[in-house]
DNA sequence: TAATAATGTGTCGCAATGACACTAGGAATA
DNA sequence: TATTCCTAGTGTCATTGCGACACATTATTA
């Protein structure tokens, strides 16, 4: 949602939405940036609508924009969210109404079913900026236990075991990492996202065969104990690796 | 869509249909079922519109059982169609108007994005229903080349490979095969899903320890050769793998 | 009754995987 | 400066999974 821009039907398509969980990953853990509503005092997802010329990735695409500053995402819808209850008792509405005149008050007064999409981001580039509904944004581990608008804890729990999956299928951390990084880290987000610890050994044996890795000369100084080796993503292979999937399971 | 009632905003909602691609296996063949259309000549997934208290899910079981007779369905939402193009040039407009006048053409001249399923369904059991705008369904082998509504082409291609992609985490086959039914049938069911051979004295190896078949006493009769066992599935365990997914990857 | 064709069953070798042990190096401490 | 501690790098071994393949069995039909 644009700052400035009053929401109503004559830009947004009536009945849409869309939901984003943008995946982040420092120290150690797996977060979500979530918008903490003005009014309601809830956290939210963010969210917006689809304007009548885009596509919903597009849409997805500027939603996440403008909530991290971010572009060329790793971007992916998951599943729609359809129950004809979950726009009910929208506490968005009341901070509609808080937020300005400007807005379509029957333009939120209706049914929406909204579509989700993930996002992995590196979370040291973000710039979080809250939108009209909302007074901050936070990075919050998976962990925490926080109080969620409608059905967004749901919508985040099935983003998190569809990224699971995909794990399995296709490379990931190109977009959560930094551009250099090492085995460790590697595998840490990998554990973070499994939810459960790998045996290192086994880790880089397995890793090191999908052939997307190039270790770098360079160690990773300043650490307690001994350097890692760096490694950085193979654009050329990793893309490949994409389209065509991986081969094991975790 | 119902064969009778008008289809105009009161009852649905604007913006969203529903478009299902609806697997049967016959012959040895993965077939999808299509609707003729009476005006333009063309086939169309079998498709309707979402009503005010429907969940998708529900209003997807609605569809197909319109189309096949066929209840308690293995359905799937596989993704969002939303390209702001998509519904231009909809001829189905031309055949909504052909098809009577108490339809809303203000509810068909608008954008819609299409929430696209799968369903799986067993062949012999379905009782092909053309809806308003069709003068007949067919059974249309995916090697068949026809001319086809809108982007239904592209929809199709999707569910197919989003299918095959599922083929390696879940177990297949309950919906779309008789209650006993042979190795050779199962694996002939999973060939025509992969689209290759794959070797029959491996493919049973990994299918009984997959532990989801019961291995009958009986043996098909009236073959031309060696009668084969019998089996069938084992519902306990097939739902517990249906939960947690299988282990690898073909 | 023999030929044909499909099914049932088993084996062999390689590659992937899980479990595990030892060595190397950097920082902190004595 | 040497010792300790922690982490990272590398290797081994046994088991399993999987692809490739051979042979025996059984039903039909020529």
């Amino acid at each position: 949602m644009d700052k400035t821009a009053p929401i109503n039907s004559t830009e947004y398509m009536n009945h849409i939405s869309i939901d984003c969980v943008i995946f982040g990953f420092s120290n150690n853990e797996l977060k979500v940036l979530l918008l903490h509503l003005k009014y309601s005092k809830e956290y939210s997802l963010p969210g917006g609508f689809l304007k009548y010329d885009e596509t919903l990735e597009q849409a997805a695409q500027r939603i996440v924009k403008e909530r991290t500053g971010l572009d060329n995402l790793f971007l992916k819808q998951f599943k729609v969210f359809s129950d004809p209850e979950r726009s009910k008792s929208n506490k968005a509405l009341l901070d509609a109404d808080m937020a300005g005149t400007d807005h379509d008050k029957s333009f939120f007064d209706k049914r929406f079913i909204s579509v989700g999409f993930y996002a992995l981001v590196d979370f040291r580039k973000v710039k979080p900026t809250p939108d009209l509904f909302s007074d901050h944004c936070d990075w919050v581990s998976l962990n925490t236990d926080v109080s969620m608008l409608l059905d967004h804890k749901q919508i985040i729990e099935k983003a998190i075991s569809t990224l699971r999956l995909q794990l399995s299928q296709q490379p990931i951390g190109l977009k959560l990492l930094p551009r250099k990084f090492t085995m460790p880290e590697l595998q840490k987000l990998y554990e973070t996202i499994l939810g459960r610890d790998l045996d290192r050994r086994n880790f880089q044996r397995k890793m090191l065969n999908y052939n997307i890795l190039d270790k770098l000369k360079e160690r990773k100084t300043g650490g307690a104990h001994k350097s890692p080796y760096l490694y950085s993503f193979n654009m050329e292979r990793y893309q490949k690796a994409l389209e065509d999937g991986l081969s094991g399971i975790w």
